[in-house]
This record gives structure tokens, C-alpha cells and sequence, in this order.
DNA sequence: TTATATACTTTGAGTATCAAAGTAAAGTGG
DNA sequence: CCACTTTACTTTGATACTCAAAGTATATAA
């Protein structure tokens, strides 16, 4: 066994095993402990300021439209998002962010994620940040190989 | 925005939202569809011909023992893993593959990662190995700074 | 206008999780 | 050596998340 083999390794298995933990811990603090990393990333497929039906979300989720309205009820009761009908179609439920909670628990991940990049970009030049990108796409790229959907 | 930045982020969220999916559909295959992934992971701390304690499992799981207690039942029952008793501490329980399934299910496992490994690696220089490693370990450590364990 | 398709919700069942209570065995202080 | 405490694990009760299948309401097509 070869030092870079073993270092990937373990890199690859820590990370996936703790990755849900540790954006659990980063995201789901103070104000936003009432609800769960998959609500969070429900409120990031939504976005600021926009519409989007049941569907859409679930099939971006992966999960199923049921699965979806449990979570969506869920976040409507904690005031994160609304639901409306589209005018157009009355089967269409549209979900939005409310301003307040919705719109600060979005802006919360978002800075998360940006500063995490921040992060990690700093400690890297421009050659080796080209390298990073290129590697976690050939991972990216493996892992859509085996993958039934996407 | 810059464009490593996007393209960093947008790996990164997807890499983050699906490996799970990723993985889960890469192992809970063929023979051993019976199994969740977390159940493979219990499989991959137990290790080949050792016998482990439940609170130890149960520590590197990052779960309750009473957890683990449901999870080991389980695998108990379809034959992955069996229980014995200490004889210098009976009140201690230790777990260990079973010969056929267990093992079985501990190699597919690392069959998996080993390709997986190997197929990234075959992609990438020794000097471009070296920075995904770096790269990796930043985001490692990125989190670690946020995590109340390890 | 009837049949079919679509968009979503509800229901029922299974799995995963934790906290707290319970059981049994081991260690310890007087 | 006996009562008390600690340790190792299991059980129980509650909550959350998931899917598949059944149900409801609306839209589209024949």
C-alpha cells in the first residue's frame, strides 16, 4: 500500500462518514435548531425570492412528493416557507421562503458555504486550486458512472 | 464571482447532497440489498476476524449504544454478525463477522473503495495527488475546527 | 363529456435515532 | 465480605424521515 493511496483513504472515509455531522453541526445553531439539515437544504433548493412547485423540489431532493409535503408541512408550522396556489393550475402548490425566518436561515447556509470556500481557497494558489477542481470532478465523475439517476 | 470559486461550490454542494445516494447505490447491491449503508459501515468498523465491543462500536458509529443495540439485532438476524459473551467480563458483549455474509459484505465494501481510490488516482499525476491531498486535508480541517467531537 | 393524466396530500409501515429506565455483572470502600 | 457505585448492555417510548400506495382535486384529450 502506497502513502498517497492510504492518505486519500482515509481522507475519503472520514469525510464521507462525518460530512452530515459536521454541516449539522456548522448549520443547525442558534436560531435554526429547530429544524433539520435536509429542511436546510430544502430552504437552499428554494431560493430567495422565488416560487417553486412540489414537484420540482422533490425531484432536485431526490425523494419522493410525499416525503416532500411531510417536510414542507413541517417548515410551514416553524414559519421558514409558504405554500400558495398557482393561479394558472390549482394542482400547483407553490412554495416560498418567508422573509423573515425563510430568507435568514437561506442567507445562513449560504454563508457557510461561502466562507468554507473562502477557507479553503486561501490556503491554495491558483495552479493547485485548478488541480482540486479538476480531482473532486473526476470523483464527482465516478460516482455519476455508477449512479441510476442524474 | 470568480469561476473557481463556482466551480468549487457547486462540486462541493453536490459532492456534500449526494454521496450518501452515491454510495448507498455503489454498495447496498446484489447479495446484500438486505442491508442499509449504515449497516455496511458497522460492518467496515467491525472489521475482519475481530471481535469489538458494543460502547466501542458504538463511539467510532458516533451513536447511542441502545442504537447500536437495534442496529446489531438487526444484523444479527440476517446473519451479518454474531454476538458473544466475554468470559473475563460477562457483562460485555462482543460482536464479529460471520464467516459467509459478514465477510463477504466487509470485502465488497472495501472492493468499492479500493477502485474507487485507484480510479481517482489513475486520473491524476503524483504532483496533482499530492495537492488533492492537501486540499482534502484543508477541508478536513476546516471542519474539525467547527466539531464539538473528535 | 367521459376518460386519462397530473399535482399534490394522506395513510400505513419500516427504519433510525435518542433519552431514560431497567438488568446484570464488576469493582470498591469500609 | 457486604452494600454501594460504576459499567456494559438492552429495552422502551417518543420523534423523525422515508417510501409506496391510495385518495382528492384539477386539467387535458379523445
Amino acid at each position: 500500500m502506497d502513502k498517497a493511496y492510504e492518505a486519500l483513504n482515509n481522507l475519503l472515509v472520514t469525510l464521507f462518514n462525518n460530512i452530515l455531522t459536521y454541516e449539522t453541526e456548522a448549520l443547525i445553531v442558534d436560531e435554526f435548531q429547530d429544524i433539520s439539515l435536509n429542511d436546510m437544504h430544502i430552504i437552499e433548493i428554494i431560493g430567495v425570492g422565488k416560487n417553486k412547485n412540489m414537484s420540482t423540489i422533490a425531484k432536485q431532493l431526490e425523494v419522493t412528493v410525499g416525503t416532500l409535503t411531510f417536510a414542507i408541512n413541517n417548515l410551514v408550522k416553524k414559519k421558514y416557507v409558504k405554500r400558495s396556489r398557482s393561479i394558472k393550475d390549482k394542482r400547483v402548490v407553490l412554495i416560498s421562503l418567508t422573509k423573515g425566518k425563510g430568507e435568514r436561515a437561506y442567507k445562513h447556509h449560504k454563508t457557510f458555504h461561502d466562507q468554507m470556500i473562502q477557507d479553503i481557497m486561501k490556503r491554495l494558489d491558483e495552479e493547485k486550486l485548478e488541480v482540486l477542481v479538476e480531482a473532486l470532478d473526476s470523483i464527482q465523475e465516478y460516482f455519476t458512472k455508477y449512479s441510476s439517476k442524474s
